[in-house]
DNA sequence: CGTAGTATTGAATGCGGTCAAGGCTGGTGG
DNA sequence: CCACCAGCCTTGACCGCATTCAATACTACG
């Protein structure tokens, strides 16, 4: 937990924001600060409630929990999910680094959606109440704020698009290569990758069943499609599976 | 198109702005200027670039083209839809007035879905560089812009919810009593409306055919749970609609 | 090595889709 | 007024995709 030997710390700064600063982060082209000049960044970090770890399978919120803060990720996936009223999850979205984490709770100062890390994970906690303020001074941070809400909009309207009007075969590509595309956002490679999720957590989220989601792995396994072990993923063609994902006949 | 005996015009105040304020506005608690006094809904009002009418089956915006201003709607109804890769359509949802359009742009500078106005409508066009600046002026606005936004991605949440885990029973009277309750929050009767949309687009949006729909509908209407005649719709049995949506057993 | 959780595969079923025919409604024009 | 037409809706019969049910295999972990 502690360092033996900490580092000189430069004024303004503590501890905690040593370790773990937005200016030294990897994500923060991609997260909240993205954008923001030094000065601006470090305002942003002082608000910065603490980083906070959250195990495998821990819970960061859940429904009903009064909502205060945003969580950016630091490290680690995470997935969101309702419940309907009898009691049935779906899988609303599964978060990566980078990305932010309790939008949904704004509108009524109460969390809509469960949110549990998918595997041990890093977040940092963002105080609403103190990036109100900080919106008001810092005219990029509000933009880029507005920007990340606009693209959970937009993010879930291709959801909508792929639960309403796609087939099974469908969907499931266009699951792979949006997380490849993200993968590759973070410099990660685009083609070769872990799943996160379990097989029934693709198929609750994809609107099928487990057993579906099986049997698409090994089909496009078979079609040479995708490379796969347990959950390491390796796209073997990914232009047909984009091909695939645009509604292109999946046969031949 | 003219009045022909203007009304004197106060100080400041155009004679467009005398016939549309949001003062006077029967969705003012619904919509932007919510909460907020006298002098910050007048500068609300000043802001707003036009009011604009929008023909039954007009377009109010195009998915690709430039993002420049939020739409309040003022009275009527629209749809919003996504394109797939393949040209068809998937209905992301329904507009009544009070609400606002085109927050999904707001990521990119450009839309992500069309807007059509299913009836003879008018909206409010709120110039988005214009609203920041006030955002940063007036606290309240701020504030609600943000329940705004984050009531948008709610409300896609629990489209997500329907379209991955209901059973089409199950999405048609959620969709039913979705209606219902917003009626009733603007102030009309919850329990008889007329539905601006076709069965094609209630089919669309809720991932099912046309023929569905009409099956649907004649089976509530067996079970005495609706009248129904063409679009006229009359809820005959709403806590059992709910009891449907909630995903107890649908027969007896 | 045993166990629990997770994943794969096969066979049968059923929900909602597809295809097809016909009805209703509202508008237009003779 | 009625005839006609186009668009929208309803209903029926059949079909197919994804689910359900069931059995088995794999993997991780003690």
């Amino acid at each position: 937990m502690n360092q033996a030997l900490p580092a000189p710390t430069p004024p303004g700064a503590t501890l905690e924001h040593l370790r773990a600063r937005c200016a030294t982060c990897s994500m923060h082209q991609l997260c909240l600060p993205m954008g923001l000049d030094m000065a601006d960044m470090d305002r942003l970090d002082r608000i910065i409630g603490r980083r906070r770890k959250v195990a495998r399978g821990g819970t960061l919120f859940r429904i009903g929990a009064p909502f205060g803060s945003l969580y950016a990720i630091r490290l680690g996936h995470f997935k969101t999910y309702q419940l309907n009223p009898d009691g049935a999850e779906q899988i609303t979205g599964f978060q990566m680094a980078g990305e932010l984490l309790g939008m949904d709770a704004i509108s009524t100062d109460r969390h809509h959606c469960n949110a549990i890390a998918l595997e041990d994970s890093e977040v940092c906690e963002i105080p609403f109440a103190s990036l109100q303020q900080l919106l008001v001074d810092m005219p990029a941070l509000l933009r880029h704020f507005h920007r990340m809400m606009s693209q959970e909009i937009t993010r879930e309207q291709g959801v909508m698009l792929l639960l309403g009007n796609m087939q099974a075969t469908q969907r499931f590509a266009a699951f792979i290569v949006n997380l490849s595309s993200r993968y590759e956002a973070r410099g990660y490679s685009p083609n070769s990758f872990q799943l996160r999720m379990s097989r029934e957590e693709i198929g609750n989220y994809l609107g099928l069943t487990i057993e579906s989601i099986s049997r698409l792995l090994s089909k496009f396994k078979k079609e040479g499609l995708l490379r796969v072990s347990n959950r390491e993923i390796e796209l073997l063609n990914p232009a047909r599976l984009k091909a695939i994902t645009a509604g292109t006949q999946t046969c031949g």
